[in-house]
Parts: C-alpha cells; sequence; structure tokens
DNA sequence: CTTTATCCGGATAATATATATCCGATTAAG
DNA sequence: CTTAATCGGATATATATTATCCGGATAAAG
C-alpha cells in the first residue's frame, strides 16, 4: 500500500509555481531540475494534475504549468485524486458470497460489514488531507523556514521567468 | 494505492474462525474453500498473521488456526499492520533537500510539512480502523444478516472438526 | 515564414510489488 | 512408526509503478 511518488513531487511543485507573477509558468524541465526528479515522468504527473483542474499549461515557446486555482482552492486531496485516481484503497470482491455459505447476490444489498468500516477509514483519511490546502502547507513552511531560504526560492523562481 | 486483498481475506477469515470451539483451529485448506480463494497464498497470508501475534497455528494432525487473542482484542489495524507492514503509505523522500534550492540536512530537523500532513492523514485513518474490533465487526454482521444463515456458517463450522 | 521551445499522447521498457504455486522440512496425532 | 498437517523457502506470474523516448501539435520570437 504505497502512494505514488509523483503525489510527493507534484505538491512540491505547487508550492513552487505557487510563486509564480500571475499569468506565467515554469517548464517541465525547469521544475525536474529544481527537485532533481526525472522529467520525462514528472511531465506524465504534471498531465495528470492538468486534467484533474489543479495546474493548467501553456504550450509552445515561453509556456509551461501554473496552478489553475488559487492555493486555497487547491487540497492535499486534489493532487492525491489526481494522481492516484478515484479508486479507493480497500478493494471489496465480495468473497461473502463465495463457497458453501456464500450469500445470494440479492441478500447483498447492504455493504459488507468490512468494506463499510475500510470505506470509513477511508473517509476520515480523504477528510484530513482535504482541509490542508495548498496555502495551509505553504504558510507553516514559511513559518518554519529560515527567511533567507524563501528569499533564494523567489529569487530562483525571477530568474526562470524569460 | 491499493491495500492487499490478504486483509479482505484474512479479515472474514478471522470472523469464522472466532465462531470455534476453544483450543479447535481450522487448516488453511477448509478456510481457502469457505471462501474459494486460493489455500497456497492464503497459507501465506495467514502466517503473516500469526508473527503479528493475531492468530495461532497448530501443527500436526487436526491442527489449524485460530484466534491468538478475543475478538475484542483485535482490531482491523492489527491485521493491516500483519498483512501490509508498518510502513507508512506515503514516503517521503526529502526532496526539499535537493537541487539549487534544496536544504541543507541540518535545517531539516522538522519534517517537512507536506510530510507531517500525510502522516497526520494517516493517523486519523489508522485510528479509524483501530476502534473497529473484530467483535464490533461480528455483531454488524449478525444485526443485519438473516438468521439461517449465521445457523449455516455455525453449522459449517462444527463439521469441519474432526 | 522559420526556428525554437514547449506541452501532449502513445509506445515501450525497467523495476517493484502483489499475487500465486510448489515442495521439502518439520511437527503433532494416532 | 506412520500419517496428516503446517511451516518456510524458493520460485513463478501478474499487475502497478517508475521511467524513457519520440513524433506531433502548438505557440512565441526573430
Amino acid at each position: 500500500m504505497q502512494i505514488a511518488k509523483g503525489v510527493e513531487w507534484t505538491t512540491h511543485i505547487c508550492t513552487v509555481i505557487a510563486l509564480l507573477p500571475p499569468g506565467r509558468g515554469l517548464a517541465v524541465d525547469v521544475l525536474a531540475d529544481f527537485f532533481e526528479v526525472p522529467s520525462a515522468y514528472l511531465s506524465k504527473q504534471m498531465q495528470l494534475l492538468r486534467r484533474a483542474g489543479v495546474v493548467e499549461s501553456v504550450r509552445g515557446k515561453s509556456g509551461g504549468y501554473r496552478l489553475a486555482k488559487t492555493p486555497d482552492d487547491i487540497t492535499l486531496l486534489d493532487i492525491v485524486l489526481a494522481i492516484e485516481g478515484p479508486k479507493p484503497a480497500f478493494r471489496c470482491t465480495e468473497i461473502r458470497q463465495n463457497g458453501p455459505c456464500g450469500l445470494k447476490r440479492t441478500d447483498c444489498k447492504r455493504p459488507c460489514e468490512i468494506a463499510a468500516a475500510f470505506a470509513e477509514a477511508e473517509r476520515v483519511y480523504r477528510d484530513a488531507l482535504k482541509v490542508k490546502t495548498l496555502a495551509s502547507i505553504m504558510q507553516e513552511a514559511a513559518v518554519n523556514a529560515k527567511p533567507e531560504h524563501l528569499n533564494d526560492i523567489g529569487n530562483w523562481v525571477q530568474q526562470q521567468l524569460p
């Protein structure tokens, strides 16, 4: 039960492109260099974010990726669902319908109690990710970081703009 | 991000072997037939449960698996951790230390805010699974099931005992 | 218009993990 | 001792994750 690395990568990247001036974007290659992650694969992950409406892309020269919404409107759950897809982690295969004492399908209107318990746990998990916005993450990071480091990132972002 | 099928299988199986008379066990082959799951693979999963102290095995003739604790003392989290292992789903690879603006390791005493947010979400997930005991699951199932089905299972378990 | 930089999508491959099987070693019951 | 059953390791297969490459589309800049 592992979360794809793309979730970690793209979340960090969202905190960086949030610092861009309005209307500007950063290229995948540039972002890949910033965190030393493989650019071709990162490109795939960013496409997933774009399809989910988290970021938007500008094609052609001086194009790149930027946020599609304000950092307040992007949650960690948005990013996880974009990368991992919507399917729940627990897969109920209805084995209660199998074997010598298997239930008939018509007797299985209610969800299996085990599946329901896992669904409930996943619900609280998702709720916890839903209240963490990109803005709140960046706020926490700003409080904890050294001022010069925030400066470094701001300057670096500026320098990447054509 | 998927939970291993073994979690579903062994949880269901725990609700069955909970019905055994004290001191008796059921063989893997018998349990595999009950839910129509592959017995050799189920055997591996039951070994994981045994190492985690959820079930215990009796070797030799008329041996098999039985619960190692009362259904009240077994939680869904116990089973998940036994099968999936203890490692968290979100893997922080510390990419904040990478690239042109990477932090020095000495500046990374606090956990990364992103990793912390996922750790918190996993904490509430685990807490939700921790309050679901085998006993509570069986209680819910007993309330929802038709009485004759509970009877069928009880009778089947009796018949499997030598 | 041409060049250049960039995203897009599909194909492909490598690696890791999950799923599944088999068999010899070991242990308990009769 | 013989038989039945589990354990543990070795191994095989399937699926998911990670990763790369390339041709095509798009758009800016010269």
